[in-house]
DNA sequence: AGTGTCGCCTGAATGC
DNA sequence: TGCATTCAGGCGACAC
């Protein structure tokens, strides 16, 4: 389930390793995964070079010498291993993309899913691409503010936690750091959106920034030595605050959690919201 | 146009 | 033990 924080990750462990690099070969395990392949997909990725990488919404975009992008979507299980040169590459299962670069190194997508995507994108298109075309403002930038949250959140009549995971109101965020900046920020998952505005919506604006910025650093902290053995990006431990914890006391809770039952999980659109009741409102 | 629901896909966890 | 069922969820497709 990587959302920004994993997406942010990847990308700085794949800029790290594969700046200027040059592609040797690439190799694809199947037809597709959510989507084919873009076509000839090895063939227009051959000799090209890696200018850099980076990350726009959960998206990994990876800028190319000839003025295209290969950019990668990790889906809900997606994961890039990078190999140092010398690594003797084993296959694993769901290993549907191989890259291989001028130093020796490469890199593997592995999908057990399948609900990765992989496109090649001329530098126009990561403006009017429907992939791109409608994403809304990147969380950790300084032009996202409250009063900015406030604007895109009015009118609406849907409740915070689908506001939130639409990747037109922001971009990035999924379930897990949804739940998580609703408890930071003090609000309900069930608070209609169009009802969030000035300090609440400054309040929002910070619990996402901050939830956003502590899970980065924690992710950072794992890439440290990534580039040693198989390189695994893309997951790595963080201790959440309401997230897949219901039942138990969040943080700072002085309720008695058996009279309670402590953090409360409801389904909103077919999906899990976590929240403590007595704090979110 | 805005909102809500469904299905894609596999593996881990759970139930009988 | 083994088989079936449930659940996880980003996002596009679709219905209303």
């Amino acid at each position: 389930m990587p959302e920004l924080p994993e997406v942010e990750t990847v990308c700085r462990g794949m800029d790290k390793a594969l700046r200027g690099r040059t592609i040797a070969e690439v190799h694809t395990h199947r037809e597709g995964l959510r989507a084919p392949f873009p076509a000839k997909l090895a063939e227009k990725l051959a000799g090209k070079q890696i200018i850099h990488c980076r990350r726009r919404a959960k998206y990994i975009v990876a800028e190319l010498d000839n003025g295209q992008n290969l950019v990668i979507h990790l889906g809900m299980s997606g994961q890039i291993f990078l190999m140092a040169p010398g690594h003797i590459y084993k296959q694993r299962k769901h290993d549907h993309l191989i890259m291989k670069f001028d130093d020796g190194s490469q890199l593997a997508f592995n999908d057990a899913r399948r609900f990765g995507i992989v496109l090649l994108l001329d530098k126009s298109e990561l403006e009017t691409h429907p992939s791109f075309r409608d994403l809304g403002p990147e969380p950790l930038e300084r032009s996202f503010t409250g009063k900015k949250l406030a604007q895109l959140l009015a009118g609406k009549k849907t409740d915070m936690k689908a506001a939130l995971m639409d990747q037109r109101v922001v971009a990035g965020l999924g379930n897990i750091y949804v739940s998580e900046a609703l408890f930071l920020a003090g609000i309900s998952p069930k608070r209609k959106a169009g009802t969030i505005k000035g300090g609440e919506a400054d309040a929002l604006v910070s619990a996402v920034k901050k939830v956003l910025n502590a899970a980065i650093k924690a992710g950072g902290s794992t890439l440290k030595d990534y580039r040693q053995a198989d390189g695994e990006l893309g997951y790595f431990q963080h201790r959440f605050a309401v997230y897949d914890r219901e039942g138990k006391p969040c943080p700072g809770c002085t309720c008695d959690v058996k009279k309670t039952r402590g953090i409360t999980r409801i389904v909103q659109g077919g999906r899990s919201s976590f929240y403590c009741p007595r704090k979110q409102a």
